[in-house]
DNA sequence: GCTTCGAGAATAATCGATTTTTTTATAAAA
DNA sequence: TTTTATAAAAAAATCGATTATTCTCGAAGC
C-alpha cells in the first residue's frame, strides 16, 4: 500500500467506500497484497466500523477478496481473467449498446454528443487528476444508458471496474487515447444513424482494442 | 419480518450472511420492508458488527437497499424488473450453457446426470426444508459450470437469487415441478448429445416457462 | 538439517457504549 | 384544517476496548 488517495472531507460511510473503490481500480494497491486494516484506518482517517463495512461491500462487489479469519486482500490478476472480463464486456456491452441504439431518444443523442465532446476536450489538455478517466467512464455509461436493463448496466459497470484494474496498470499515452477516442466518435455517429448492427460491430472492435492495450500493460507488469 | 430462519450454530460472520441471503431469497421478508436491526440482532442472536457487515455485503450484492442514514430495506418488486431479470437470464444462462455444452468433459456429464437424478428424486418425496430448492439451484449451477467464465457464473447466480425472489412468492406445486423437471432431463439429454444449438433453445424455453410461473406468482401476490 | 511445538506478538473479529441523525409526537402559528 | 416548529424518542452509525484467531520466531525434538 502506498500513494493512495487522500480522503475527501465530509461524511464517512459511503465516502470511504468510493475512495477505496477508486484507489483499487486505479491500481494504487498491489494485486495480491494483503490489506493492513490499521494502516488503512490511519491513512484514510476513518474509524474501524465504517472501514470494515466498506471493505465488506467491496468484497461482495469483487474488488477485494475476503478470507475467513485473515482479513482482506486485493485480488490477483491473471491473463485468463482479463480475457474473461474482456469477452464478457464484448457480449454485454455490445448487447446493451445495440439496444440503446434502438431505444434511445433525442435527449440521449444530445447527452452522447456532450459526453463525447467533453472527453475529446480532456484529451487535449494535460490530465490533472483523473479527469480523462472520469469522463471516459461517463461516456461509456452514457452509451448504454437507455438499453432498458438496470441489471445489465450494473454488470457492465462492475466489469468496467474490473477491466480497468488491468488497463490502468500502465500509462495511457496520447497516441492510444487518440486512437480510442476516434472510435468513441464513430460510436456516436453510428448511434445517431441508428445503425444498431454496425454500432455493435464497432463496439466489439473498440473493446477488442482496449483489451489489447490492457493485455500489453499486464504482460509488461508481470 | 416474521417467520425467519433459526441460525445454525457455529461461527458467526459468514453464517449470518448466508442465513440472511437465504431468507431474503425465500421471501421471508416482505418486499419494501425496512429492516429493524435490533430485531434482526435479537432474532438471529448475533452481534451488531457481524450483522451490519452482512447487511452491507447483501446491499452490494443487490438483495438489500441501503439508504443514506436510514438503514437497510428489502428491495421492492416490479413486473419490469422481473422481465429484466428473466430476459438477462435468458441471454446469460443461454450463453453459458451453450459454451458448457461445447467445453464440458465426461466428468461434467456424470455430475449432470447425478444432479438431475437427485432433483427428480426430491420431486417425488414430500419436501422437508428446502431440499428441492437446494438441489434445483445445484442443478442449474452444474449446467453452466464448465462454461469457462468465472464472471459469467457469478452474474448468473446473482440473477438466480433475484429471480427466486419472484418465483418463490408462491407455492411450487407438484404439477409445475413436474413440467420443469421434464425439461431438466431434456436439458441433460441435449448436453450429452452435445447439441449446443438445441440446448440453448431449450434453455430459453425453460427460462421462459419459469418466468411465466414467477410472473403469475407476482401478479397473484400484489 | 529439518520439522514440530509453543509463547508472545500482531492482527482480525466482535462487543458494549456513545454519538449522530432521523422519526415521531405535540403544540403553536398561519 | 394545514403547516411549521421543536422536544422527546428511536434508530443508525460510529467509536474505543475486548476477545479470539492467526502469525512469527526461537527452542526442543527427531
Amino acid at each position: 500500500m502506498d500513494n493512495v488517495s487522500e480522503m475527501p472531507s465530509g461524511a464517512s460511510s459511503s465516502r470511504i467506500y468510493e475512495t477505496l473503490r477508486k484507489d483499487l481500480v486505479r491500481g494504487r494497491f498491489v494485486a495480491g497484497e494483503k490489506l493492513a486494516i490499521n494502516a488503512l484506518k490511519a491513512h484514510y482517517d476513518v474509524g474501524l466500523s465504517p472501514l470494515r463495512e466498506a471493505l465488506n461491500k467491496l468484497a461482495a462487489y469483487g474488488l477485494l477478496v475476503q478470507e475467513n479469519q485473515r482479513g482482506f486482500s486485493v485480488p490477483r490478476l491473471s491473463r485468463e481473467e482479463l480475457e474473461d472480463i474482456a469477452h464478457l464486456r464484448l457480449e454485454l456491452e455490445g448487447m446493451a449498446f445495440e439496444r440503446a441504439v434502438e431505444r434511445g431518444d433525442d435527449r440521449w443523442e444530445a447527452s452522447l454528443l456532450a459526453a463525447a465532446h467533453r472527453l475529446k476536450r480532456a484529451d487535449k489538455t494535460v490530465d490533472k487528476g483523473d479527469v480523462w478517466e472520469q469522463l471516459h467512464t461517463q461516456f461509456h455509461r452514457t452509451l448504454v444508458a437507455p438499453c432498458g436493463s438496470v441489471w445489465l448496466i450494473r454488470f457492465i459497470e462492475q466489469l468496467h471496474d474490473q477491466f480497468d484494474r488491468y488497463r490502468r496498470l500502465g500509462p495511457n499515452p496520447p497516441l492510444i487515447r487518440q486512437a480510442l477516442d476516434d472510435q468513441h466518435h464513430e460510436l456516436v455517429e453510428l448511434a445517431l444513424k441508428r445503425d444498431a448492427q454496425a454500432a455493435r460491430a464497432l463496439m466489439d472492435d473498440h473493446i477488442q482494442k482496449s483489451f489489447e492495450v490492457a493485455l500489453a500493460h499486464y504482460q509488461q507488469h508481470t
